[in-house]
DNA sequence: ATTGATTTTTAGAGTAATCTAAATTTCGTC
DNA sequence: GACGAAATTTAGATTACTCTAAAAATCAAT
């Protein structure tokens, strides 16, 4: 029905239109599959006679129901996929992205509800996003960056908006996972720089740009 | 470094090579992959060109070390895929052979390292073939087929010798499975039929075609 | 509103895999 | 060893995806 690289647009739109509310770009796109501006158009062409999309030249795209749906699908099996690489095979967070970019095109809904089922029916990823059911419907939850909190407050780590391996390797080496407990000792107003304790053991210094990638729920 | 089709390609021409002692021939090859002679000539030669095969136009192919250990990889990833999709994911053993077959080409020694672990290092697939270590070392087995067997022998079922669905739920039908205890009760000299109990609690006739395709260790 | 920069599309071409039909080589039998 | 059948290769196309370079459309700033 669709191809992996079909599927991979949708997907790419789909994150897209869901960070920037407007109609989504081709460069946008283009850099989100790191190919060309050229090869975007062609493939533009090619969903929208298949109707997945909505597209009308120089003016951008959006996802037509069908083109959602299948989005969303292809977004669920990748999420099931790095639970299971995590929770199942023991993986770190920072390993499995790669391994679910091909997972995920696997075409079997019995393979995915068994998955699913195997799992215990897990509602967000290793990463801290919601996995969408088989409905497609994702669970919701108020989240707020750490970079919003203020100085004395305390927070748990829900999830991480960046997925980049360094960026996490870099989470891990001084302790932050999901599930830790963050309290903000102090901020430096020049560069907005946090002083945090996480779980009451570990004293670290992190830069906004870490703290803008952190999602919390306040305590 | 291999497409998925390079890796079939490999993998069709091990097996073919596995039951026929001799060159492996162009229209043996197209039959496996269900596709035309042209195809697999042109592949052929791609493959050569890959030190992947040794080809000599119109006189068959064989795979090289390289070949070969890359096909015996492919077969070791396809394998354990299916112990997953049985033991892990409780799919029936007629369900697993067409995923396997996509799982087998995703692209990390890691997961298959693990995931071998996760299995518990499992030496046979639920068809009761073999799986290569990680040197691509099979483990050998002294069996017979079932159609070789004599009356009032008995024997255990080892594995199958085909993956055909229609086979597969035949046997469940029949209460045959890996494991199960067989006993000859009766040959038909006119077509080699045999009356066989199984598990010593159900009688059933089965074909030479199905007698076949059994494979059994002698008790 | 013109102009210059940016974005997007089109043109033209390349690689991988596939096909059918035609040409060529090999095999098997007399 | 000749000859017809079978197997294999070549020729020529098609589809999916990609690219660079050039053309066209849109945006943004004066
Ligand atoms: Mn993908
Ligand atoms: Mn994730
Ligand atoms: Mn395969
Ligand atoms: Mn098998």
């Amino acid at each position: 029905m669709l191809t992996p690289t079909e599927e991979n647009y949708l997907k790419a739109i789909f994150k897209i239109a869901e960070r920037e509310k407007k109609a989504v770009s081709t460069n946008a796109i283009a850099k989100q599959m790191k190919t060309s501006a050229a090869s975007v158009t062609d493939m533009l062409k090619k969903l929208s006679e298949k109707e997945l999309i909505y597209y009308e030249k120089y003016k951008g795209v959006s996802l037509t129901p069908t083109g959602n749906k299948a989005a969303t699908h292809l977004i669920r099996k990748h999420r099931l996929w790095e639970v299971f690489l995590v929770n199942k095979l023991r993986f770190a967070w920072h390993q499995v992205h790669e391994i679910a970019e091909e997972l995920e095109h696997i075409d079997s809904e019995e393979l995915i509800s068994r998955l699913d089922a195997f799992l215990d029916y897990p509602k967000f990823d290793p990463h801290g996003d919601p996995i969408p059911n088989a409905d497609g419907r994702f669970t919701l939850r108020n989240q707020i960056n750490l970079s919003d909190m203020s100085v004395t407050q305390t927070g748990i780590v829900l999830g991480v908006k960046e997925s980049e391996t360094e960026f996490l390797k870099h989470l891990t080496k001084i302790n932050i996972k999901l599930g830790s407990e963050i309290t903000i000792l102090g901020k430096t107003d020049f560069d907005q720089s946090l002083r945090i304790s996480i779980d009451t053991k570990y004293e670290e210094v992190i830069s906004q740009k870490v703290s803008q990638s952190i999602l919390m729920k306040r305590k």
